[in-house]
Order: structure tokens, then sequence, then C-alpha cells
DNA sequence: CGAGCTATCGACAGCATTGTCAGTAGCACT
DNA sequence: AGTGCTACTGACAATGCTGTCGATAGCTCG
């Protein structure tokens, strides 16, 4: 009990920027493992270093920090499946490059959690960049070009089929990353990470066989 | 402001069961919207039409409330599928029939809903009953047999096919009933009803497909 | 009708969390 | 060194939610 006046820690001093992505990175990591509901000032304060008034310094309010970290998750799950749309070229695998990217891009860090974390929430998914319907659109048109190749074109490919393997292979992949542990184990396959990326093969396989065949 | 002894409005007195189950009701519907963060005494409480120490009485605390309400859940996912087990034959569409089993039981009410809301937040999943085990046993005898029907009985159906498929189904569906909607508008088709009916159709078909060819 | 049981209630205590405010202390620039 | 800007802080107010307590009022049984 000899303290007396409390040495008052010394403060770090950091830029705006740099405190406010140090500040969002804490909270990012909190809304991964618990949900928007689990972003407590205090503690993302406090895994930062800061006081709690910091945080609420830089972002206003509980509600606008949310939406940063939100935004900025949002950003970082669609921007690389836009860039690969982009130099995306119609060459011999690029079905199967084109679902890795969607499966990278959606499995990468605990983002499909935050997704589910979003709609389960209703949230409103603010921006409506919707880079599937390009996916959509993109796969079509390989599934178009290797039957033109393949001469028989008297049927073209069914376009909701197209789509539904989007969707499917959406799904499977965003819940995978969510329930993927519990349902291997439940199967009795080791929840090991080899498992989860054979699955992911078999996946993208069966969706291509179909897509090609049919 | 002439009220002057608040008029207290007669009290209904029901049966301790009808109150639980009255409570665990409205306890459920918050729980499959807002999930298991979004169960307010007093909303649940006003909702039944009672006050929130009346919840509490029946209860003991907020935590046995929830798992009470999760609790009942879990059965009304598990039994249909644990009873269509049972009875299960293996007669002709026996295998599209065990999917549909899984799909509705998994898609019933919200509770696909719950079943994210509990693994996202890392959840014990108390009871260790895995009917999951089971569907992938049936399934796979089921691919034996057609496979003995057909004569060419020298490959047998590969066991890591059977579970793959089995969570491929259980992935897709429960990932549909949550984000299903916001995913079939992403991709150009129209939210309605037929296109979901449409969409579990194509799955089977694509998995029944691969299951007895492969 | 009277008595006992208990489902139900209003009021309040305790705690956690968000938000406010006035003041402090790093850092850059003169 | 001095000055200005602002990132940062502790203390406190305000709100909301869980849980406690003593009292009340329906129902059943004698």
């Amino acid at each position: 009990m000899t303290k007396r006046k409390r040495p008052a820690a010394p403060r770090k001093r950091r830029t705006a920027e740099e405190a406010r992505t140090a500040i969002l990175d804490a909270a990012e990591r909190r809304l991964v493992e618990a949900g928007p509901s689990g972003i407590r000032l205090q503690e993302v304060a406090a895994d930062v270093g800061v006081s709690h008034p910091t945080v609420l310094h830089h972002f206003g309010s509980r509600e606008a920090l949310v939406d940063a970290v939100l935004e900025r998750v949002q950003q970082s799950i669609y921007a690389p499946i836009l860039e690969e749309l982009r130099t995306s070229s119609l060459e011999e695998d690029a079905m199967a490059r084109l679902l890795d990217r969607v499966f990278e891009a959606v499995e990468q860090r605990g983002h499909a959690r935050v997704l589910f974390w979003l709609t389960l929430q209703g949230a409103k998914l603010p921006d409506e960049r919707e880079p599937l319907r390009h996916v959509v659109e993109i796969a079509h048109e390989i599934r178009r070009q290797k039957r033109a190749q393949e001469g028989r074109s008297s049927r073209p490919p069914s376009l909701e089929d197209t789509r539904f393997a989007v969707v499917l292979a959406t799904l499977a992949m965003t819940a995978k990353s969510v329930l993927g542990r519990h349902l291997f184990e439940n199967v009795g396959l080791g929840g090991d990470d080899t498992v989860q990326q054979r699955f992911r093969a078999w996946v993208a396989k069966l969706l291509v066989k179909h897509l090609e065949s049919s």
C-alpha cells in the first residue's frame, strides 16, 4: 500500500493513423471470435494498451468502430476476388483457379465467420459490390469456350447450372471454415488440415467435372 | 394523470409446465433471430406477457434458460434424423430420401441458424450424439448395395467419398438457410422459394450421381 | 369457505458498458 | 525554452440488464 499517487505509466503517443489501425486490428480479432456484439470498448482498448476513451476519441462511438471494422473486412474479402477476375485469362485450369481464388478469399483469416455474423444479425451489407455475379459470368464463359473447343457445339451450357455451382462452392467453403472441424470429426474424419485441403480439392473436382461434362 | 394506484392488470396463472414451454418458445424465437447474446430476460418475459422475475423463477438464471433452449433445439434437429435412420430401408430412392431428411432436419425453422450461432460462439455442443456418423454408415451401405446389384463388383466404393459427400450436403444446406437468400440474389437468381427448392434438388442430384457413378 | 402452495409481481441492488468532460502530456515547430 | 496541437487519461454520469426479496393473488384441496 505504499503507492501514493499512481506513477502514471508513461504515455505512448501514436499518430492518429497508427492508433486507428492498431485499434481496428484488435477489434477485428474480437469480431472474428465473438461477433459484433462481442466487441467491448474496454477490452479492445486493453488489447491495444490504451484507455477506452481513447478508442472513442478516434472513432466517435462504439457503433462507428464496428462499422469501420466491418467495412475493412469486406474490403479484404472482395479485393482479391475482384483482382483475380480482372486479370483472369481463359487458359487450361481457369475454372479450378477461379474456384481456388474464391475459396481463399472467403476462408482467409476468420473472414467467413464475419460473413455469418453479419447475415445472422440481419446486417445490411452496406456496399453492393457483388463480385459473385462476375464470378458467374467468367465461369460461364469458360464453360462455353471449353465446349466450343471440344466440337460438339450443339447444346450451350445451362446458365442455371453455372449459377448453382458457384452458389454451392461459396456455401460449402464459407460454412466449412465455421463448422468444418466439428463436422469432420462428426463423420469420423480427423480434423487435421490435410483433410480440409483434400475436401476442398474434392469439391473443386466434383464441380469442375460436372460443369465440363453435363 | 388520474391513475392513482395502478389497476394492476389481472394475473394469469399457468401451470409450471405451460409457463416453461411458453417461455422457451419466446426465447427460441429470439435465439433464432439474434443469437444467444440476443436473449434478454425482459424481452422474453414481455413476449410471453409476464414480468422478468417470473422467467427467473422458472429457470433460475439467464444462463440456465439459454441452455434449456439450446438443448430443446438440438433435440428437434437430431430427433427426426435419428428416426429416419432407424426406419430406413434400402429401397430404390434410399439415398435421395436420406439426403432429403437431413436437409429438412437442418433447415426446419431457423435451426440451422442456431447451429451457426453455437459454433461461432465456440459453444460446447453439450451432448455428443453424432447422427452424422450414422448417416455416413447408411449412405455407404446403400452405395455398396447399389454397386453389388449392378454386377461390376470389382471396386468397392471409397469411404472418404461418402464422408465428403455427407459433409458437403450438410455444409451446403446449413449455410443455405442462413445466407441463401443473399447469395441467390448476388448471382442473379431471384430469391424466391422455387429457386431454393430447385437448388436443393440440384445438389441432391449432383451428389447422388457422383456417389453412384464414381 | 378457509388454508396452503406457488406462479407472479413491483421495487430495488449490483454490475457492466457506453459515453462525457476537463485536464495532462507527448511531439513538432519556432 | 516556449508554444500549440491533439492523442491520451481518470473520474464520473447514464443506461440497461441480471438477479434478489418480500408481498400478492390465483388455484386446489379439505
